[in-house]
DNA sequence: CTGTTAGCGCCTTCAA
DNA sequence: TTGAAGGCGCTAACAG
């Protein structure tokens, strides 16, 4: 257990120099002499040396680390986000820790209790489904700590957002259907409280009301995203006596078990049901028929996210900002409309 | 920038008590009356206050975290294992950050320097496809910290890793397309350093000899895993004269871009050629056709793995194991075979 | 260019 | 049961 470290006492001792010397030289300050520096280095190289970013982070208060909090790791959309930020994150001279929430509001509490003791300098986080109240958010704030929320976001902290328009993608995903001639469209939403949801849910009845289809409450379903009931649903709608053309659906998971349910059901796409999925994950493109979906730009979301955080950091507190940055989506047609 | 945090030094000052009683509080050591505890665990709640765990570690020299690292997270096989990982050293008491190190040996090499910045207590590590020198991670070895591997582990280090039986499970999916009837069985394989690609390459060859078809290196085809160029090979071995009747591929995603380019070439799956993959990827089931192939029990190997490194990290140095533990893998056979 | 000094926030003897 | 003092490894003023 007696796991020393090598400490630039060390390095000094061997060397014959003053721990500030060393200290100096390692952190690349000018005045050193080559000479000093190089011997220092390579000593701390081959010595396995390593500094102790608790001792560095003690004094200065900071970690040069931004903490990541997904609510899941499933789908590809998060990973690909993560790998993102990563890459900005890293290029500005900063390490990132990930944790995910598991869509569960007690986890990404003690998500947050973890960034805390770590003392992270920034947070990046897209909340739970279940996420309804923020305190253990409004934490990070009152310390000092920003935040900056991505996709699922809260709206009663008045920090900066990153978004898509999902008003305006659900919005063309809809029409699209309309265009091609469907008539009763259904959509499977998410829960109402849920803030990307009920937003998809206004660009869907908005693109019905544009061309006179009356809105049918029958054909919507708010559910709570745990995809397995989604053959319940889906097998509700089809046995409907006026069955739907077509179902929007919240997000591609839910798409996808609606297109199972649907060939399961004997049914063919698109031809009897058309279906069209949010974000384009990675499978979208694999199953059959191949989903039509609302493709968010995750590596946009990303970079923006985190340079957004850099930038709160880089500020003081009683100079943060809170703008909401809104990209835009993008439809995808393939097979499955 | 004066991001200042509520101390030790603030409650005692409040509480009128001296630093060394709130701290003996607040890590609830027993000599400590009731009412004392009591007054500073309060104080302490409704302050935000956080132990500043850089102090602590300083101290200890201990830091609770366990550091993951995975070469991705666009297949679900690493999330898996992650969710599983966080699951068992959450309810040991431990946090765990997590790294990708996206298939790159640079960005490996990385990510252990920040495990070693952040003093973690102990590493998980599956390598990427290219790590062939293991220097970075002998590191952890040298200064106590233990380490263990998963999946994709390193063969010349002498520490506790968890395996599958790749060589079995290749063994058993080969099996099973020759008792298909399937005779010219093609194997896209990983790159011979890898270790788990060799142990599969394996297998595929212990089946067809023991059913006395000759293996035909013309059909075996190595490649970097970098699922891009699949669908070269598999073209280039429909083209061939004797085509081959069957597609063993080294994993999930190599399968999926087979069926796609099989597919795409017109031809039946299974019918004209069968495909089966490694690893159970979540999208192997919803592709059509659905992916035969290898389930690993991605949860078992989490638990299993996890726990080992607990137990090393509770181990003196010079008593440490190095056990390999190799878990059963299990074919499932939907409709490519 | 180099050395000295004083902490960062906390835990841990030791003494009371 | 409580208090005082020392130090974990490092950086940041000060001096030379």
């Amino acid at each position: 257990m007696k796991r020393r470290q090598v400490t630039i006492i060390d390095i000094a001792k061997a060397l014959n120099l003053s721990k500030s010397t060393v200290s100096r030289a390692l952190t690349g300050h000018k005045s050193v002499s080559e000479q000093t520096r190089e011997a220092v280095l390579e000593y701390a190289a081959q010595s396995d040396y390593q500094r102790n970013m608790h001792a560095i982070s003690l004094i200065t208060h900071k970690t040069n680390t931004i903490g990541i909090i997904v609510p899941e790791f499933m789908s590809s959309f998060f990973p690909q986000i993560i790998m993102e930020v990563q890459e900005v994150a890293t290029r500005a001279g900063y390490n990132t820790v990930i944790c995910q929430s598991n869509e569960t509001y007690e986890t990404e509490v003690a998500n947050t209790k973890v960034m805390l003791a770590n003392q992270v300098d920034g947070v990046l986080i897209s909340i739970t489904r279940e996420t309804k109240n923020f305190d253990h958010l409004k934490v990070f704030q009152r310390k000092g700590i920003p935040i900056v929320f991505f996709n699922r976001v809260c709206d009663e902290m008045n920090v900066p957002k990153v978004i898509v328009d999902d008003y305006d993608g659900a919005f063309h995903a809809v029409e699209h259907l309309i265009l091609r001639g469907h008539k009763r469209i259904a959509h499977i939403a998410g829960p109402p409280s849920l803030v990307i949801s009920a937003r998809r849910l206004n660009g869907y009845k908005a693109a019905l009301k544009k061309h006179d289809i009356p809105i049918d409450e029958e054909l919507i379903i708010h559910y709570d995203l745990n995809v397995e009931k989604v053959k319940i649903y889906v097998n509700h709608l089809l046995s409907l006596p006026n069955r739907p053309d077509a179902i929007f659906a919240v997000n591609d998971p839910t798409a996808i078990e609606t297109i199972l349910a649907i060939k399961k059901a004997g049914l063919r796409i698109p031809g009897d049901v058309a279906v069209v999925g949010f974000s384009n994950d990675f499978v979208s493109g694999l199953i059959e028929p191949a989903l039509t979906t609302v493709a968010q730009p995750v590596k946009e979301i990303g970079k923006v996210a985190t340079q957004m955080l850099i930038d709160q950091m880089k500020r003081d507190v009683n100079e943060w900002k809170s703008m909401i940055k809104v990209l835009k989506t993008q439809l995808i047609v393939r097979s499955s409309s």
